[in-house]
Formats: C-alpha cells, sequence, structure tokens
DNA sequence: ATTATATTTAACCATATGGTTAAGTATTGA
DNA sequence: TCAATACTTAACCATATGGTTAAATATAAT
C-alpha cells in the first residue's frame, strides 16, 4: 500500500503529468495529440504516460497504430482517501473547486 | 501555483514523511522524538522536516533547543482541492475512511 | 513493395533525491 | 566553566528522474 501510494503522489508531482490528466478529462487522445501542446519529445511524453499508467492515473488501449490514453477516474482513490482521512484541514469550498474547474477549462482552451 | 503543487505531492510521495505526518496528528514532536521510531540518521529526518516544512505541511517553532515540529492543517488543502475538482472517481466511501483512521492508530500505538 | 505514420526502446546525460558520516552551533545542566 | 543535549550544516555517494537523440517496431496507405 505505501508503495502504491508512492507511485501515486510521485505520479502527481509533475506538472506535464498533472496537465495531461486534465486534458484526458475532456476525451481519449492519441499519444501523438498528448504530446502536441507541450515543448517536449514523443518519447518524454510517452515516458511519462508510462508513470502514469503504473500509478493507475490512466490506462492505454491500442487499436492499429494508435495507443488511446483514457483517465481511470478511480486512479485518485487512494489518494484521495489517504489526504481526507487526516480529516484536519477545512473542507475545500465549492467556490475552490469551481475557480480550479474554470482554469482547468481555460487551459484546455488554452491548447 | 504549479511549482507549489509539484513541491505538495512530491513531499506526500514518500513513506517516511507521510508517516511523520501520521504521527504529529497525535501531538507536536521534538525532532529527536520524530527521528526515534525510524531505522535512519537524524539528519535524514532532519532533511525530510524540511521538505515538509516547505511543502506547508507543517511548522517548526524552535524553543530553546527544542524544535517543535507540528502539522499544518491547512497543508493538504491545495492538494486536495486539486485532485476533487476532477471530481471523476466515486467519493471515498465512509467506511474506507474509517478504515484508514484505525490504521494510522495502529502505526501511532506500534511505535 | 515501399513509404509514411504512430509509437516504443535504447543509450545517454544533467540534475534531483534520499541516504550517509563528520563537524559545527546553540542551549541547558552540573 | 565544562560537558551533555538537540539539533543543523557540509560534504559526499548511489540511485532515481526527466529530458535528449537515434534506431527499432508495427500498422496503414499508396
Amino acid at each position: 500500500m505505501q508503495a502504491k501510494l508512492n507511485e501515486l503522489f510521485s505520479a502527481l508531482s509533475d506538472a506535464t503529468r498533472r496537465e495531461i490528466l486534465i486534458m484526458l478529462l475532456e476525451d481519449d487522445m492519441a499519444v501523438t495529440d498528448v504530446a502536441h501542446p507541450f515543448d517536449m519529445s514523443l518519447p518524454a511524453i510517452s515516458k511519462h504516460l508510462n508513470i502514469l499508467s503504473n500509478a493507475g492515473l490512466i490506462t492505454q488501449e491500442r487499436r492499429g497504430r494508435v495507443n488511446w490514453c483514457k483517465l481511470e477516474p478511480d486512479g485518485l482513490r487512494d489518494a484521495s482517501v489517504w489526504m481526507l482521512s487526516f480529516g484536519q484541514f477545512d473542507i475545500p469550498d465549492i467556490e475552490d473547486l469551481e475557480r480550479l474547474i474554470e482554469s482547468h477549462i481555460d487551459l484546455t482552451q488554452k491548447n
């Protein structure tokens, strides 16, 4: 369990990977399309996608020569449970959530 | 903001640091006492505590020669908001939370 | 059959991370 | 004043991480 949490939080600790997750909120994507907005080589993105897969945050399904990347909605669950179990911080208010969701949308539109 | 989230998730990606946070749920602790249950040198723990401080997850207050470590309850907030904003995963059920809180208690008793 | 597309694998590099030991700095107690 | 306590800082080391380019693989299109 600790190893799994290590992997999860570690996967989330990189901004590129978090952006990829946000992009995948919109829709499933091919690896090349995931790579497009980033100023980074395809192999680099491929590595990031592997890390996200291993952490259980996405799944990849190859159809023909295209590898489709798809958000794994329950992937964040364990990390979320771990954090909420602290129960020490104020429950994030709705406005914070809304502001952040907006910013996700801004981001996906920009790219 | 991305840099802050990097720091936060990165701080949480290490099992030693997560255990320290759980220990601090019980009470504030001196550095030496934090170090005690771990099979690791004091400087190593000191580094971990710095990382937790920089991530905003704990605060340290020196009184005399003792540096008291204290959980920063709102420290997890930003990371939590980020994760909840995905809103894609099932809300963690109460039983999961309770089971995990129990396991935290077991852990602090063991040490 | 050949070429283009989509992606991964391999080899490499610089920097970051997590540990160590040894030495340094305050503060407290005898 | 001298020694013990509670740390932190410095220097170092091995391995991990995040990037690169070049080559390999598999499928699709011509």
